[in-house]
DNA sequence: CATGAATGAGGTTTCATTCAT
DNA sequence: GATGAATGAAACCTCATTCAT
């Protein structure tokens, strides 16, 4: 049936289908500048050099840079918890799925740079983008409500103590994973040492870990 | 003493004194501006007017917009490592030794949050001030040797589980922190509670404490 | 003869009659929008919107904002010279046919304000748009020839003083009523008060026509 | 005295006319620009160009071309304003008084263009900036005053009728010269003859001047 | 006849920095 | 030591117009 359209209109779907490549060539460009410089050091010719289009063309489909930037942050949020979906925590032992969500977590943060970065960003400016992006809000995150299965599985056999807020685990594992990667570029200043080289990648891999189930399993 | 600097050159003293207060306002104007906006989003007209003084005095004194910014860093950095000192966790048991650093990070972050946003900036820019700043570099942190001999005292006491990394428990305990209280607006946002109400703040404080404590004591 | 070439060649007198209805629905939404904002403030964006079509037939059917401006100005001549025909001066008595005119004047201007915004524009321009229209040049007044006999005979019966150039007496009694209503916000804003409710609408009428007359008739 | 302060601080005094000239020089070419262009079509380039100086000062010292707008349109209003003072109606028999209001009236216009566009600008902006301006408020017009007492003057003489407003009959003079000469590149073109040569000028003021005496004087 | 996509020139405004005193 | 005036480069954004279908 698709062919059909195809055959029928192939104008329009051509024409249809440029526009949308063109945004979103747009909104890659923009996300990665966006990333490397902040929403303040972003430059929108920047940002039409790297799509390789017309600056004009910015406007006509996103408005203004400060829509442009909601829109790429709009992307990166469905982007991660696309992600979060194919994690399926409920299909696997109480410690497996924590074992999962912490390499996740760290795997989505070390393969998504920009991610930390236009967060920062977003903070910066008091999640003003946010607010008013009824869309994020009502992007909630599969995995509080999948933690708390987890949690409370865990509990039940007497694997995991009890008492624990999903939330603020969630955020804390988070926290282990964003903090290291996000302020790498002071932290291996400051420690005269490369925290990005694979080795240490992956002793801070297992040391969330260590701290996330040590802080869970029942003694 | 400073009775006698006035009494031998009175002038110069009050010129110096001047000159010394000056700097110091500019400075806190620009620590404001750059946390309130990071780098790229200060206006130097803004630090001017927030400090109450001729926009041309920065550059007088500190050469630059982005000299500026490093001294900001410098100064920044000077205070928490003063700060720090003041911890003397040698005196102390190795769990309320543990306590207290979580409880003094929390409350440092807490309570200067121009640190976190400061950091967030240095960060975008690839710590590139940071390299550039011998000063910063050498006032090493005197926590990572005193967290060392803590943890070692605790693992003699067969208090704490063995082979703990001090680097990598220093930089947990930070991020536990740091995240939540950095990314305060989009957290707040996306789970629509205020983060930073009295009875969050101390519910965070706990488990911060609990991950941290329940990973490092044996079982 | 409409009749005949419907017969004739159905289609392409369907197709003509969607083309002229098209660049009606372009002319008259041009005219607001020149008479909202003026030449120079006008959108070709903001016509094709109110037009509802789409903004390349504005250049398919006109070719260039400009020359849509000039169909703009000869379409508006057109009406006022086409409403003008409607006086009849003649018919009546030199008081009459003076009153007349003024009351016709005053009501044109009143109910067609997109005249007085598009002179003001045009007249901003020197008239330069005006001199390239041979079709206005042409449309010439009858009102000129029609006032000098109302004049000529008002003076024979002597009823009217003599020596009044129609001219100049044209130019006044439009003077009178357009200064008024163009002028109008800027008027009501210096005076305090809203110079175009009813009562005082009436007024300056009464005004005007007592101005007229009492320069006119002979004492 | 102010030779005193001159030589107690010079710098200051110059620095402060320097300053004070800036601004009037940009006043004056954005007062020539506005009005050759209005408000729309003028440029902040050619604005810099026509006063000699960096563009950049013209929001230096007035913040935005809207803003620069309005300060032209206050300036304007002053000189205006300021020129009424002078006519000291009052002090002359009251036919002499109107003659002289109407003479000063048309004179006014005609040496000062810029007054008529400027106004025309500000009716087709519906006011906007003059209702921002208290100032240009509060500029209340002597001239209304001054012709109401003419007025009753003349009626007690049985030298002029009875129940005239002074402020239709200021409107009405306004209007026979303003439009004369604001819509005069159109009356040009559409009568085809020069309405600004001189003889043509000094017949529209007999005719303007006949006009309001006609209608004032008791028959 | 009709349209959405695309463009280049140019517009207003911002900003770090320097000048002149 | 201190200041208001001034600047050039570059930022974001707008607009009439054309392209391709």
């Amino acid at each position: 049936m698709a062919a059909m359209l195809t055959a029928v209109t192939p104008a329009t779907e051509l024409r249809t289908r440029d526009a949308d490549r063109t945004q979103l060539v747009i909104l890659q460009a923009a996300t990665d500048e966006f990333a490397d410089r902040g929403l303040g050091g972003a430059r929108v010719d920047s940002i039409a050099a790297r799509a390789g289009i017309n600056k004009r063309l910015i406007y006509y489909y996103f408005g203004s840079k400060e829509a442009l930037f909601l829109a790429v942050l709009e992307n990166t949020y469905a982007s991660i918890r696309e992600a979060e979906k194919e994690l399926h925590l409920l299909d696997h032992e109480p410690q497996t799925a924590i074992r999962r969500l912490v390499e996740f977590t760290w795997d989505y943060y070390l393969q998504h740079p920009e991610f930390l970065t236009l967060l920062n960003s977003e903070n910066l400016h008091r999640a003003r983008h946010l607010q008013m992006s009824g869309r994020i809000r009502e992007m909630n995150s599969p995995l509080i409500q999948m933690l708390a299965d987890v949690l409370e599985r865990g509990r039940k056999e007497g694997l995991f103590r009890g008492g624990v807020d999903p939330v603020q685990l969630y955020i804390s594992i988070a926290s282990l994973a964003y903090f290291y990667l996000s302020n790498n570029p002071t932290l291996s200043t400051i420690f005269g040492r490369d925290l990005l080289a694979p080795a240490a990648l992956s002793e801070r891999l297992s040391h969330i870990t260590e701290v996330v189930l040590g802080y869970l399993l029942r003694r």
